[in-house]
DNA sequence: CTTAGCACTCGAGGAAACTGAGTGCTAATA
DNA sequence: TATTAGCACTCAGTTTCCTCGAGTGCTAAG
């Protein structure tokens, strides 16, 4: 059923004051808002509507009222403004990007921090590997003292090493041998064909260094491996507490707890399959002790087929609008900035036209 | 002055007893203790010395007393009794360690989970570089499409490398030459001597690829300064909530706050010249929020040149026997494992003989 | 030197009363 | 018919007041 206009600006307001106060919202304060037009008693008889309609909910008789989990879904599909971010906001978050990040794992801590300052929230940051990994090239070079170093190139111009003791004596033609059989059989292919027949004719075409193959591809396998797993931080954790919600430790522990528990483990993998942004409402998460908790999250492209996610970590009543405008700025500022990584080219702050911060908010 | 033999009996179970109830010690409660011969009365009189020597507190008039800093400081170094570990814990903590780690920063991470859980309280864990970082060898190899691999030795059996375009076509003759002239003027030596003469005197001795060098040694330096940085994880945060000091959220929220900032960033280098375990109780602290806040934290060896921390955060009232005992261990253990990576020996659980845990309290 | 006794202090905890924001319902109004 | 004013009622939160008892310091007796 659709919700008549004033319905629906009603249950917008009352939201909006929600997220500003974090207390029950009366119908007086609702009448007293500028561009409302009705009386209290008119609100109230609306009010009683959306409550019975689901989408308000009484902590008790005699206050105000909150929105209901449905309540949230609704204002955040329709009912919720774009928020603009001011020149101020967008000059901040170009400032707090423009700082060099080197490597991938601290780059993840770093936005998360980065994330997390901006929205005044906990945040998480991850980078995940996309698409199955392969090995471009190896290369084998003899390092002196009876040891050789093994290099692999993967796709996107990575290169991983290791040292090898050898277990026998090998010769440069050997290995020379070696790799060019390793490059012929084992490149791009992904890491579960190393089996069977393949690895039975490689070993016998590798002649004298025969015996350096399993060592080899042991550790070839581990390495794709840990491309393909996903690196994680979560920043900012303490800001929870400042947020009237969580003045109750027990809860808050339990909530920072199941934040660093594997809570959060499986958010990179949801947002995979979503688009733009994703706003996970408090009851719709999973865990338990997140009943009353949302999740904000967007994805960006790192390029080198990593794909990059942010999101934050709020109570229910956070202000969805600035947290997702805030959140597709950056993760759209941090795709330019490795479209380019050489001159990070930001994007404009938004001018006269509309800021769009695209969005889908699937359950 | 030295305290008397009675005198650090009460201070003893003042402390003993104020660290199991978070709660003002009363003179009653220690003339109860089962080898406590003295009236409530005598333990009363020498509580009241005891706190105009500055070791005890009144929160009140009519409230019990609790231990101020120095007496926490005077327990810690003289009054505390060894701890003695069960065979559970020591179990616990072994299978713990026992998991296969990887990658120095996971490990990080993993070990101040474990440290954590161990002691139930927030945890850090931090590895560090020691001694100054060189280059033990060089290797430069073409790697076709223009583009050549920088291979870095390192000391300990480390290899990094780096993909370089090259802006100029280069022979496989020209890169032999270079990388002898690298190995022959640039390995074992400090970073800081890549000036002046020496890098005219490679430059001049490069050849047709000495526009590569400064590349190359910009790479260099950047891995040798990365190598010197420190790897620092902290975990179990949300653990303080659960301890009644921090049942104020605010004081809750500024201590994790200061945990997340750089609070404990010099805490590795603090241990550099420590041995054994250190204690920096409450007010000896550098940060104001960490007033009554405690830190224990111990050193381990990872080899390889690196050197390992643990440590936990908790509240003065934290039970600094148990704490260390159990901190000592793990290092201990960790240390061993990585003495003999590949069949990681573990020590024994502690058996008849009293288990020394060794300890230093530097202010 | 130790201990029993005692008057005193003062915070914690609980009951009772008060306050006021907010409600639902009814009747008047446009 | 839709809106609004008015009113009695509800009930969480706050304040006030009181009691209770753990703990103290001091004095005098053992």
């Amino acid at each position: 059923m659709e919700l008549s206009e004033r319905k629906k600006k009603v249950l917008r307001s009352v939201v909006d004051l929600y997220i500003r106060t974090a207390e029950p919202v009366g119908s007086k304060a609702i009448a007293e808002l500028p561009d409302m037009k009705y009386s209290s008693a008119t609100i109230r008889n609306e009010m009683a509507e959306l409550t019975s309609l689901g989408y308000l909910e009484q902590p008790h008789t005699s206050a105000g009222r909150i929105p209901s989990a449905a309540g949230y879904r609704m204002y955040v599909d329709e009912l919720m403004q774009d928020y603009r971010l001011s020149i101020d906001e967008t000059r901040s978050i170009n400032l707090a990007i423009e700082e060099k990040m080197q490597r991938v794992d601290r780059l993840v801590e770093k936005v998360a921090k980065l994330v997390s300052q901006a929205t005044d929230l906990p945040a998480i940051s991850a980078a995940s590997r996309q698409g199955c990994p392969c090995v471009k090239r190896f290369d084998l070079i003899l390092a002196g003292q009876g040891s050789i170093i093994l290099v692999l190139m993967l796709p996107n111009d990575q290169v991983v090493n290791k040292l090898i003791k050898l277990p026998v004596e090998v010769s440069d033609t050997d290995l020379k041998l070696l790799s060019a059989v390793l490059n012929a059989s084992m490149t791009d292919i992904p890491m579960e064909s190393f089996t069977g027949e393949l690895l039975e004719k490689v070993m016998r075409s590798a002649g004298a260094a025969a015996s350096l193959v399993p060592v080899i591809l042991d550790f070839t396998q581990e390495t794709l491996k840990a491309q393909t797993s996903t690196n994680m931080a979560i920043a900012g954790r303490a800001r929870l507490l400042g947020l009237p919600e969580y003045r109750d430790v027990d809860k808050a522990q339990r909530v920072l707890s199941s934040i660093d528990e594997e809570a959060f483990s499986n958010l990179p993998a949801v947002m995979q399959d979503a688009n733009g942004t994703k706003v996970i409402v408090g009851p719709e998460n999973i865990a338990d002790e997140l009943k009353d908790t949302s999740v904000v999250m967007t994805k960006f492209d790192i390029g080198d087929g990593l794909q990059g996610m942010i999101g934050v970590v709020g109570p229910t009543r956070m202000d969805y609008a600035k947290v997702t405008a805030r959140l597709s700025y950056f993760a759209e500022s941090l795709s330019k900035m490795f479209a380019k990584p050489e001159t990070p080219q930001l994007p404009q702050p938004p001018g006269e036209e509309p800021n769009e911060s695209p969005m889908t908010g699937g359950t």
